[in-house]
DNA sequence: TTGAAAGCGCTAACAA
DNA sequence: TTGTTAGCGCTTTCAA
């Protein structure tokens, strides 16, 4: 076979020989920018086509925009994050930005790391979900890049944020349990490792609205937490840990559904029947809670709607760096389903 | 609070200036290039990290490289992508290449556009996993872009690919349903829509491998596909089509996990047991295929192993662009667990 | 409304 | 071994 012809790009010069008009020409067509006639336009147009023409984003990195978006996600095996994504997809509809994720950030070196990378390759904004650096260093970074912080309860007049009502969504659960009749209710939740950013994360949030709903039902002496990570792991030594009291709570509420699936194979295993001896619920109503043979009740967040103004605020920002600062917060709901159940009669 | 200093970036020409040497120096330092003195590369990179200059992947782009390899995830939500980008990341290691991940591609002209997205941002070399773009298209694409495709039965001498194998991993299914004692043994299959690649298709491969170990065992005469999607809901109108037959199969193999769910649903509502009626088994040993709740027996790939092996030959690709293509296919292993056993005694 | 020309930050010929 | 210099493809003043 002939080798095939050297697959030089085209150019805007040759559009703009093409069309019989300046390079300058054409770089306003493609950025819809002032100054062109509508004749112009039909030529210029007329030319991308016939030639087949891209323009290159690293060549326009140089001088304005990529027309990059990038996200970061810590964790691209967390069920949650495709629907944030879709979200975030969606929101950007027809215009001409392109996301792009950046995945694997375990850890806050890894995480700068990763910020570097897409602040090195002149994306034009970037959506952070769940960052674990300090709150000054995101400060930082979004001051040299437009920022979305997703996830995380922080407040700054300089980076937006987006975030579900984490104080909410454990009250839902608290709630529904106390409905119930349940009073021993226990929690399981994610100790964060790294110090720096403890009290902004949504886990020790869940905790706390766990806190707050126990106390606001008068169930102080109750409240009952174990400290592990969200993890299958997390949720199971957390379980043996609690049935291990000598007082058996009656109700565990783990903070993600991944460590309830944990809660449900440590009761298993201790011989007692989900929900008639123990009501297991989870958080973030993950694709798996909803299968039959799980069936798990956990607090569904908005996820597609987090992307969707996530990626909403990530354009106004970058339309206009100066604007005021949003804070955006969602209500979760909760989904009942069958491993919550009142307590066994006494 | 006072507006920060005007953020303009350290450019090579300030490292060069600071380092008192010229920045055709840095950019050999940068690059290990050939010719540089140790006395050079010490004092460039002392003042790199003095100055904390990073380089801009656009302005390289517009000359060499971008250092950024994109990898094209057809379904983030599959919960069998972070393996493979697992092994990517870890092929990649202490190279300087950064991965991005352009997502959700349903369909063949989203496909294309995302790719084109990828060309235009000047990466380095591209992994496209289970692309549904004609094979054409693809070698078009390759001789563009260094390009590695993953899951796609094809051969080509322009793209590498890397692929599990398919059809012993249907088999290892099949014989040990056939150990156990089953001879009607039925396969939900996933109907591919886009015409242009049905045959290469990781799913077709799975039917087939299916008929061909079925075959195998002289058991032609039960050979029994329902052609669905790799979906709960195809699994589950699958499985009901599958338990409406005169005689009815005594085991299920869907080519996912995700269709097995839906699987053990129908089962479950036909009032069967499984694996007292009927045993299920799966493929790609996906998370919660683990569950002890699931707990569904499943071809496991080697996820990590193709990520790896795919970033290890994109990188070769990248550095020789006309070297031999090659085709690695790896062995899937079967990960037996409770939905699987001896069919009913008659 | 249109176009000429000067860069953006880097790499790669080529000279010294 | 080191440095000079001409672009890469685009955007953006600034004149016409």
């Amino acid at each position: 076979m002939a080798r095939p012809t050297p697959q030089r790009r085209v150019t805007i010069i040759d559009v703009a020989r093409h069309a019989e008009v300046s390079t300058t020409a054409v770089s306003k067509v493609l950025r819809n920018a002032y100054g062109t006639s509508p004749a112009m336009r039909e030529k210029v147009h007329r030319a991308i086509a016939d030639l087949g023409y891209r323009p290159s984003a690293a060549a326009r990195g140089l001088r304005g925009q990529t027309y990059t978006l990038g996200v970061m996600v810590p964790d691209i095996a967390n069920p949650f994050f495709p629907e944030i994504l879709n979200g975030v997809t969606a929101s950007l509809g027809n215009t001409d930005y392109q996301v792009l994720l950046a995945p694997g950030c375990a850890g806050e070196h890894a995480e700068a790391r990763t910020i570097e990378s897409m602040i090195d390759r002149s994306m034009d904004g970037i959506i952070l979900i769940a960052p674990v650096s300090p709150r000054a260093h995101l400060e930082h970074i979004a001051g040299i890049i437009p920022t979305v912080i997703v996830g995380r309860h922080a407040r700054s007049t300089i980076f937006d944020t987006v975030a579900d009502d984490d104080i909410a969504g454990a009250a839902l659960v608290v709630d529904h349990l106390v409905g119930l009749g349940h009073r021993r209710i226990a929690h399981i939740e994610h100790l964060e490792t790294e110090p720096s950013c403890i009290e902004e994360m949504p886990n020790m949030i869940r905790a706390e609205g766990y806190r707050l709903a126990m106390r606001g039902h008068g169930l102080d002496a109750e409240i009952d937490i174990a400290s592990k990570t969200y993890t299958r792991e997390g949720g199971y030594t957390g379980a043996r840990e609690l049935l291990n009291r000598k007082r058996l709570p009656t109700a565990i509420f783990a903070g993600a559904d991944i460590a309830a699936m944990g809660v449900l194979d440590a009761v298993a295993e201790a011989g007692l029947s989900v929900p008639g001896d123990i009501s297991v619920a989870g958080y973030d109503n993950t694709t798996f809670a909803a299968f039959s043979q799980v069936s798990l009740t956990s607090v569904d967040q908005a996820g597609w709607q987090i992307g969707a103004d996530a990626a909403r605020l990530l354009l106004e920002r970058i339309a206009d760096r100066t604007r005021r600062s949003a804070q955006v917060k969602l209500s979760p709901t909760l989904v009942v389903r069958n491993t919550t159940a009142p307590p066994p009669a006494r």
